[in-house]
DNA sequence: CAATTCAATGACGTAGATGTCATTTTGTAT
DNA sequence: ATACAAAATGACATCTACGTCATTGAATTG
C-alpha cells in the first residue's frame, strides 16, 4: 500500500517508515504540512499519516483543507495531545482515525488496515501465485522479471487457472469460463490464446520458460514451482 | 458465491438453501451423487457441499473420483455419521471440511468462508457501490438492468470512480491514475472515455441515467443514491 | 439576454485484440 | 523408425479500443 506520513520529527518518522516497510507498504515522507497537503489532494496515496505538530502548515489546517476540498484518502492522525477534546476535534474534522502517541507499530499497521478497508474496491487489486502475479485493476502480468499487458481474453484466462494453481483445466472448462461458449465449437482459441500469454511473458532462456504447462491429452495447467 | 448442494433429503436440503441464499450466495441443487459428481468436474461453482448417503453414487464414490479428477473446487462433506474413523476417511480422500449433522447454517458458511479463501484469486470477483457493480475479471458492468461490456480504460477509470463514491475527482487525478499522465496534456480523453461508459450503460429513459455524474469545473464522481 | 466557458458529442484514423485456418513441430504408440 | 494425434505456431481478416479534433450544447456570469 503507498502511504503518505507527514511528520517533522525525525526519530517518530524513522521509526515509522521502518515499521512500515517492513510490513510491505510504500512510505513516501514529507516533512511538513504544506507539501503534505498537496500530496494529499494529488489522491495518489491509499492512506495518510498526519502528525498534529507541523512547520508551514498545522496538521489541523491540513485535514480541515483536505476535508473540505473532500479527498478521498483516509487520514490517520498521530498527536501527543491525549485529551479527549483534541480527539474529537479530529474526529469531527473528518480524521478517519486517531492515535495517540507513544504508540507501537503494530498499532499503526492494525489501524491502515482497518481505515482503508473501508475504502471500497481498495484491497482488491493484485492476485498473486508463486512468481506470477496479475494486477486485476491494469491487468499488467509479472512473471518474475517480465511484466506484460494482458488483453481481456488473456487476462481472463490466466486468472482463471490461476484460481487453483497446478490443477489441470480442459480446453472444454476454459471455453465455458473464459469465454462462455458451453458447447464444443471445434476450434483451437484456447491454444492461440495461451500462446499469446505465452509468448507475452517470455523471458529467453532464463529460468522457466512460462507459468502455464500444457498437459497432453489433458489440457493446461498454471504451472507450479 | 456459487455453491453447489448435493442433498438428497427435502428437509435438509430446504434448510441449507435458505439459508445460504439468505447470505447472499447463489445455490445449484441436485439429489444424486451422479449429477452432483458431473457437475463438480465441470467446476462452475465455488465450493461443493457433498452428503455422503446419497442415491446412484455415494458420497464417498463422488468424492474419490472428484478429487482423482484433481478437482478444483474445495469439498466440504456433510455426514450424519459422527464417528472418527469415517471422518478421517473423509479427509483422507481429500474432502477439505467435515460437518456432523445435525449443524447450524451459521456452522456451515463460516466453512464455506474458510475453505473457500484457501483458494486464491477467489475471494476477489466483484465490487459493488449501490445499483453498479463491476467484475473485475470479465470487467462486466451492471448498472441497475443493464448490462456492458467495458474496455480496460473505461473499467479503470469507473474503478477509480468507485473508490470513493461521491468524491470528487478532477481530471487530472483521474488522468494520472487511469493513463498515468502526470502532466497536463490539453486533451479530452477523460470526458471522452466517461461518455463510452454512459453510452454503454444508458438504460433509455427509465430512471437514473447513468451512474456518474460530472460536476461543473470540478470534475466526475460516482453518483450517490 | 448575450457572451463566455466548460462539457458532451460525433467522426475518423491508427493500433491492438480476437477468431479462423493452414502448417509445422512435438509427443506417443506401434 | 514410422505413423498418428495433439499442440504450437504464423499469417490473415475483422472488429474493437483508443486518442485526436472539430462541432454542438449547456451552464454560468455580467
Amino acid at each position: 500500500m503507498k502511504i503518505l506520513l507527514i511528520e517533522d520529527e525525525y526519530k517518530i518518522a524513522e521509526f515509522v517508515i521502518k515499521g512500515l516497510t517492513g510490513a510491505g507498504h510504500q512510505v513516501t515522507h514529507v516533512e511538513d504540512g504544506e507539501k503534505g497537503l498537496a500530496l494529499i489532494l494529488e489522491a495518489v496515496h491509499d492512506v495518510a499519516i498526519l502528525d498534529l505538530m507541523l512547520p508551514k502548515l498545522s496538521g489541523f489546517d491540513v485535514l480541515q483543507q483536505a476535508k473540505a476540498a473532500a479527498t478521498a484518502i483516509p487520514i490517520i492522525i498521530l498527536s501527543a495531545k491525549v485529551d479527549l477534546p483534541d480527539r474529537l476535534k479530529g474526529f469531527e474534522m473528518g480524521a478517519d482515525d486517531y492515535l495517540p502517541k507513544p504508540f507501537f507499530v503494530e498499532e499503526l499497521l492494525a489501524r491502515i488496515t482497518l481505515v482503508s478497508k473501508r475504502h471500497k474496491a481498495e484491497e482488491i487489486r493484485e492476485i498473486s501465485v508463486g512468481h506470477l502475479s496479475l494486477d486485476v485493476v491494469t491487468h499488467q502480468a509479472k512473471w518474475f522479471d517480465v511484466t506484460a499487458l494482458l488483453s481481456q481474453r488473456e487476462f481472463s484466462l490466466l486468472a482463471y487457472l490461476m484460481r487453483s494453481p497446478g490443477h489441470i483445466y480442459s480446453r472444454q472448462q476454459i471455453l465455458k469460463h473464459v469465454w462462455e461458449i458451453h458447447f464444443d465449437p471445434e476450434t483451437n482459441l484456447v491454444d492461440v490464446c495461451v500462446r499469446r500469454i505465452k509468448r507475452k511473458l517470455d523471458r529467453g532462456l532464463r529460468g522457466q520458460p512460462s507459468p502455464i504447462e500444457s498437459v497432453r491429452g489433458v489440457g493446461y495447467r498454471l504451472r507450479l514451482e
